[in-house]
DNA sequence: GCTAAATGTTGAT
DNA sequence: TCAACCTTTAGCT
């Protein structure tokens, strides 16, 4: 599940419930037992979301700080809590709502300057109003990286994930393998927008949807399942705009999904 | 029921 | 470049 958009929509979700109250805070597993007695009783003051990463901002400047990694989840709902089983790593509640987590790869308290520490080596979200997206240019602009590699780079863009990587390239006839400075300073603005536009209407519908409605099947209104997608995982499959054979390879470890036809080389 | 893969990052080699 | 970490699910049998 987790690139930006769903750290975005779990804070936004979250917010309403706990922020402001004083929380119990548990945990069925000894890694985080310490963590969960320091927490345990505190006032929530903000949650805040940055790329991947979930600030729970508690009183006198404690936080808790979590990243989902692949497989972390997080559910909540309506008191009474459900019995606790598996590997609950944080169980957050308030009279009325809990929260529980499991899996993440970053569950850990910070002070302020951890937390900063953090922040400062993060791009841009192109979900945050506050973002500077000439940053994002201005990495990509002076490396010889290929754009692949950048348009995953946590530090060039925060909060981009494998799937809106690959899509974004793909809706703006990028050429993955091509190097940082050969894009077009147009090229990427347009494709910061997008990405905003895209990664909203990801918060908003709850999951990844990057397909225009010409370029799916007719279905009313919905959209249809294995439809969201252009090229992410759709290897050996047809381009939905020519027909030619998505392709993938694996780069820095991740699989990149690409329309040779749509995103062509041009050296 | 088992295995592999997955929307991610870190740290060792 | 690769293994490790943590969990769920899809696709087999």
């Amino acid at each position: 599940m987790p690139e930006g958009h769903t750290i975005h929509r779990l804070a936004r979700d979250q917010r309403p419930l706990f922020v402001g109250e004083r929380l119990r805070v548990s945990t069925i597993m000894e890694r985080f037992a310490d963590g969960a007695a320091l927490l345990d009783g505190r006032r929530l003051a903000a949650i805040d979301a940055y790329g991947k990463h979930l600030f729970y901002d508690f009183e006198d400047d404690v936080f808790l700080h979590v990243h989902l990694g692949l497989y972390g989840r997080v559910r909540s709902g309506h008191e009474p809590a459900p019995e606790p089983v598996g590997a609950l790593r944080v169980r957050m509640e308030t009279k009325a709502s809990w929260l529980d987590l499991r899996g993440p790869a970053a569950c850990d308290l910070l002070s302020p300057s951890e937390r900063d520490a953090i922040l400062a080596r993060l791009g841009p979200d192109p979900l945050r109003a506050d973002s500077e997206p000439e940053r994002a240019y201005a990495r990509i602009r002076k490396s010889r990286v290929s754009l692949a590699q950048l348009f995953m780079d946590q530090s060039v863009i925060a909060g981009i994930g494998n799937i809106y990587r690959a899509e974004i390239l793909y809706r703006h006839g990028i050429d993955p393998f091509a190097p940082g400075t050969s894009l077009e300073r147009a090229t990427f603005d347009a494709a910061w927008t997008d990405l905003g536009k895209l990664m909203r209407a990801g918060v908003r519908a709850g999951r990844i949807v990057t397909t225009d409605p010409a370029d799916r099947p007719k279905a009313n209104g919905r959209v249809a399942r294995g439809s969201s997608f252009y090229v992410y995982h759709r290897t050996g499959e047809g381009c939905r705009r020519c027909g030619a054979i998505v392709q993938s390879t694996l780069v820095a470890g991740r699989t990149l999904y690409w329309c040779p036809r749509e995103q062509p080389s041009k050296a």
